[in-house]
DNA sequence: GTCCAGGTCGCGC
DNA sequence: GCGCGACATGGA
């Protein structure tokens, strides 16, 4: 086994553990986040298909600006290809490309507005592939959090390639995996249950080369018209859309769902029955940046 | 048992 | 375009 080390630099300001830890994924398999060593852990198969673990944490030397050091764990020496990819998993990971000086001096200019964002915070965990980041989203519809920790860990657990020589360790599945595995599989075994159809047809539409998903990356797509796209996919309604248009970083657009509906009418109007509108005009002065004003927006605390 | 979870679909008006 | 029941699963 070798290691290599890699770095990264990001923007700055940035913040490594609040980037990593801003919403739940870093505890859907298989990503890892450890506590005590503020670690990010993903095991990762590339496209040679070779299974690498990615060890990622802040490096930072003496009087020099952090930097993302990236801890390589790999059986095979990387080649150029694989080296770039790594590279660019982490930066699409980490959102090192994202550009939200913006934000934060819309953050500092509302005085009144407390957002729980910390300098170079506001960069919420995606994962390597758009694909990836599809199944947890549908993961999370219409389930508790516990059951979508179990969802995602069990697809891991049957359908990721391991790694080697530790098969605890697996990688997420490949959309061929999943296609493979079929609706019946993910119904029985995976107990996605009428989650499986969605997910087998978006596996193998995407396996199958029939949905291009590095087009929706493109920053020149209108967000109405990416939205249309979202909507497309069978099982991502609303609240779905929504969420892959943060992880899209397009942020101007707010769903309207259940967790939003509590927050709001809990925190501005003491609990009363709220209309959309009213909810929508909480966070419009933030414009294009309304998703992430609401994210880090504190829950009122009721001691 | 019953209800519902950071919903979505497909139908009927 | 809007309202409504059905949809799987598992935990409270």
């Amino acid at each position: 086994m070798l290691t290599i080390l890699l770095q990264e630099t990001p923007p700055v300001p940035f913040d490594f553990e609040a980037t990593a830890r801003a919403h739940g994924w870093a505890a859907l398999r298989p990503f890892e986040w450890d506590t005590a060593s503020l670690t990010l852990t993903r095991v990762h198969r590339l496209d040679s298909g070779q299974v690498v673990r990615l060890r990622l944490s802040e490096g930072r030397v003496n009087g020099s600006a952090p930097f993302v050091e990236i801890r390589v764990e790999t059986v095979e020496p990387l080649t150029a290809a694989e080296e770039v990819e790594i590279r660019r998993a982490v930066r699409r990971m980490l959102r090192l490309d994202e550009d939200l000086s913006e934000f934060y001096e819309l953050c500092a200019q509302n005085g009144g507005w407390s957002l729980r964002v910390k300098p170079g915070g506001g960069r919420l965990l995606r994962c390597p592939t758009l694909f990836e980041d599809i199944v947890y989203t549908l993961c999370t519809t219409n389930i508790t959090w516990a059951g979508t920790k179990r969802l995602v860990e069990r697809l891991t657990e049957r359908l990721g390639e391991p790694f080697p020589g530790q098969a605890e360790w697996r990688a997420f599945p490949t959309p061929a995996a999943i296609a493979a595995a079929g609706p019946d599989f993910l119904r029985q075994e995976i107990r996605l249950g009428y989650r499986s159809g969605y997910m087998a047809d978006l596996a193998a539409a995407v396996a199958e080369g029939r949905l291009d998903l590095a087009g929706l990356e493109d920053p020149s797509l209108p967000t109405p018209e990416l939205l249309r796209r979202l909507r497309q996919l069978k099982g991502v309604g609303p609240y779905a859309a929504a969420t892959l248009l943060m992880i899209l970083g397009r942020y101007e657009h707010l769903a309207i769902d259940t967790e939003l509906v509590g927050h709001v009418s809990k925190k501005y109007f003491s609990g009363q029955p709220t209309s959309e509108a009213e909810m929508r005009a909480i966070y419009a002065p933030w414009g294009k940046w309304q998703y992430l004003a609401y994210w880090f927006d504190p829950p009122v605390t009721d001691r």
